[in-house]
DNA sequence: GTCTATACGGAGATAGAC
DNA sequence: GTCTATCTCCGTATAGAC
């Protein structure tokens, strides 16, 4: 198989998941239709199709990519360097999302969708996992280094804040895409003021 | 104006909104069709039209409704006995909302709608404005009771701590609505790890 | 692979009788 | 106020030429 050939094609993919992603975020998912995605391409709806099953196959596939590469920062970020405080962590997170995206109320729109279209229930599940899975490892890292905190358990101290850290998380994206007032500061500040440090 | 007529009218009001709530809780709001609703309700299109001016404003007024109990109960639990501490109202909030509706996915689907559809982002927006302010008092009320916990001022420490609260009840239904294996008691333990008590 | 043009289906909303 | 029947629009997806 040519390498060439598969470069561009997976060149051509790429540009349609990233007009894909603007159209998205300009109009809402759902009301982005499959012509928003052709002009923001400058491709014709042919071609699309002719990379992607539809609508929801190109949504899965930009959840996909952006959720994942959080996943990917917040692993590089503990792996090298001093374990991330909770705090630094959700910081890292919420501006990688801010930085992929303008505002995130498409993240809210893929979360809606997920209830409701198995194949991006499916995508979401799956990377979200992976997700928690790299958060778990990043606070055992840090508990690690503060063993008074956890009595000696880094892992079970990890588990524990768990649910928490991906709730302040998901609340925060959810008020910023939402709240006319949101605050991304106070937001942090109050996350502060509860996260072990 | 005649009351009986009135109240006739409030209660038919009522059932289509309760039909409104049935029929996008089992198929969620973009997917549930006025045809779905006439069907739910047991009456006619032109009825529903008859009293409200389309499927948006149906889920406006669904939502106002559903809400705005939030703040009710909340109020009323802080009023009489003792102030709730953050845990129990997280419990008593998220206890609500799985009372009213089964799942929440429409919840979510309500978030994502007002990210895009301007009355109902008016209607999110005022009610969830009203409930932080609930949400302030009770707070506050609990912190007075701490004062050890506050340094003695129980506003700032409820100001701070809002927006945390906020933030934790929506992950919780976030997860709930889109985890497969999502845990509410383990996401309450985890919450009552870090919230003050 | 990509384009233009179009078919198809469905959903929201309305007309007009009762 | 409510019903039945229907209209109109719009979006997805495809057909067929290049």
């Amino acid at each position: 198989m040519p390498r060439v050939t598969e470069a561009h094609r997976d060149a051509r993919r790429a540009q349609i998941r990233a007009a894909a992603l603007r159209a998205f975020t300009a109009k809402g998912y759902q009301r982005a239709s499959i012509s928003d995605v052709v002009a923001e391409s400058g491709l014709s709806a042919g071609a699309i199709y002719g990379h992607y099953e539809g609508k929801r196959a190109l949504f899965a596939a930009v959840a996909e990519e952006v959720l994942s590469r959080r996943g990917t920062e917040l692993e590089a970020a503990a792996r090298d360097g001093v374990p991330p405080s909770p705090v630094e962590v959700l910081t890292l997170l919420m501006g990688g999302m801010t930085r992929d995206i303008q505002d995130n109320r498409v993240i809210v729109q893929l979360w809606a969708e997920s209830t409701v279209d198995d194949m991006i229930h499916d995508v979401v599940q799956e990377v979200v996992s992976a997700i928690q899975g790299v958060l778990h490892g990043a606070l055992r890292a840090w508990y690690a280094t503060r063993p008074d905190l956890c009595a000696g358990d880094p892992d079970a101290a990890a588990e524990l804040l768990l649910p928490v850290m991906l709730g302040l998380a998901q609340g925060y994206l959810v008020q910023r895409a939402m709240l006319d007032d949101f605050d991304p500061d106070r937001y942090l500040r109050s996350a502060a003021a509860v996260l072990p440090r």
